[in-house]
DNA sequence: TGTTAAATAGTAATTATTCTTAAATAGGAA
DNA sequence: TTCCTATTTAAGAATAATTACTATTTAACA
């Protein structure tokens, strides 16, 4: 699953995009990551190989990426944007102590129905789950115990919870 | 369904809060509210009550109700905080266009099952739903015709679909 | 009524991001 | 291959939201 300068080459060149060094290794650095960087995590990443490059460029080079559909920007809280070059459909664990931000693949998720009681005109073109918590590190860290109550959620072995229809 | 003064005043001396004026009129202003208004919102709707208020205090009481547990911060991007007074379960729908934020009360919603193929010493506390689209106004602006496909979403009559047990 | 910790207001500082502009360059045309 | 030009980059300035600092005021309680 590893991804070669070609393949990302003709991602770029399918949407109009020049291919150049730095646009290059932001979008290699993102795809290779799966903590869901920051604007600055990845200029820290890319810096060291383009002694030059401006924080300003990596700012730029996402905007474009996003523009032309290539990653997608994760939010939590208001504080910064976090980016993603995963596009298949998923949803997101984040810490809320450390900010981590984990995947969730569970296909389970991508089947949810309109929900009832919304504006008719309203329209709905895609849904993202944000479950929050603390992480493993975080836990032990604070010594927290595990309190399935608080969370609202059924166990996993609940049959039959969280499926959208399995046609 | 209206809060009176005195709802109030025992909401705030329950978490330890003085009932200064302000802080009463910020926190009604946000009851009153289902738009999920900003800092600055609430500022413009009680400055006029309060002359010599600074938008220093909004955020201050904003953050104090927020730590008490009396209020939630909704987050949509990562440009402004958005507040919201309403305690009981329920998720969002976000107008890409125009930033609006529409209460989804449907109870499926908070009945999801803990996800698959998570870490396991993740403690998951809570979870919110983010449906993003077009409110009724901006899509009539931009002459967009209703695509369910792009969605992602199963119609709602589609049986058994988002539901929990429903224990 | 007096005491005191909490709250307010005014101002300054910080942080993330965007804007502006000039120089560099990728990619297509000649 | 060389030239052309729109795109991209880089540097610095500007902006917007939020937080920090601090002196003054005040709600709550003894
Ligand atoms: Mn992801
Ligand atoms: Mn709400
Ligand atoms: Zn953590
Ligand atoms: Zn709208």
């Amino acid at each position: 699953m590893d991804i070669s300068f070609n393949d990302i080459k003709q991602k770029f060149q399918g949407c109009g995009l020049k291919t150049t060094p730095q646009r290059t290794a932001i979008y290699d650095a993102l795809l290779r990551s799966t903590a869901h960087p920051t604007a600055e995590d990845l200029f820290d990443q890319v810096a060291p190989q383009f002694p030059m490059m401006s924080l300003n460029t990596v700012y730029y080079t996402l905007g474009v990426l996003r523009t032309s559909g290539l990653i997608h920007e994760v939010n939590i809280g208001h504080t910064r944007a976090r980016f993603d070059a995963n596009l298949s459909p998923h949803h997101h664990l984040i810490c809320v102590e450390c900010q981590a931000i984990v995947d969730v693949m569970d296909p389970r998720l991508n089947r949810l129905t309109s929900p009832a009681g919304i504006p008719k005109d309203f329209e709905i073109t895609s849904y993202q789950v944000a479950f929050r918590g603390f992480c493993g590190s975080c836990r032990r860290h604070a010594g927290r115990s595990i309190n399935h109550s608080s969370s609202g959620l059924h166990p996993t072995t609940v049959k039959g919870g969280l499926h959208g229809k399995s046609s």
